[in-house]
DNA sequence: TTGCATTGTTAGTATATGCTAACTTATATT
DNA sequence: AATATAAGTTAGCATATACTAACAATGCAA
């Protein structure tokens, strides 16, 4: 599947821009991450090549099947680690920003093992 | 202080093999990351530049009192995370590997929240 | 001494990622 | 209609990071 870091992040908030937007445009990707409309324009198009998303004409951008599991399972672990560290102590904010960072460095194996876990804890 | 993960591993992996080996050079740090000689050299000039290492003539590399302390600070989150990883049951090298990118992302209050659950466990 | 092996350096390449600037297109406002 | 605003695109730049290729320096070995 060979996907970024960068490509999971996209993915992951056009996921999460999904659930509380009726349609989610370049420009929305663009002000949630803070970055400029060319970079995410240029973002688009690769998520595009590799078929992780649609775009309508319209400009609404759609994930495909490859695209929602990926962000799926981004948005899975970031939720994960930002509940565990705030359960922990942590500051939600410094929480979620870790979590951002944490989600696309771990195995699966030890997501799974982690996982298992927390819940036990 | 401004240090990448690049640097930060470079400082590491000069530490590691410090408890090892009588003097590191470049091409020990090569051979351990499993880089090429060219890339550490430029990555020795940096270290060198931002004063986290000292090099003598004859090539053996020191960690300089801010490179010791960077250093210190990874390899202990290197040990921490891959032997928290390896008890709760992910294999020894997933567990290193993903110690190895772990170590760099979170923020030292997250860091030291994990360390204090994990004693605590 | 000649020459090979080891180590280190430099220049130039490639990829990933985001930026600025300039442009296009479509919509909306006067 | 003329212009202004919003959205998207493209080209070119900058940084980080490792690579290949070519070269320099040092030391051992025939």
């Amino acid at each position: 599947m060979n996907i970024n870091e960068s490509a999971e992040n996209y993915l992951e908030t056009i996921y999460r821009l999904g659930k509380s937007h009726p349609v989610v445009r370049s420009v929305d990707v663009a002000e949630e991450l803070g970055y400029k409309k060319s970079s995410v324009s240029v973002a688009m198009k690769n998520l595009r090549e590799k078929e992780h998303i649609t775009v309508s004409k319209e400009g609404f951008i759609q994930l495909t099947t490859s695209g929602r599991e990926i962000a799926e399972m981004i948005f899975e672990r970031h939720e994960l680690f930002k509940n565990w560290l705030v359960t922990l102590g942590v500051d939600a904010k410094i929480a979620s920003e870790d979590a951002c960072r944490l989600e696309h460095v771990l195995s699966k194996e030890s997501f799974e093992t982690i996982k298992k876990h927390i819940s036990n804890t």
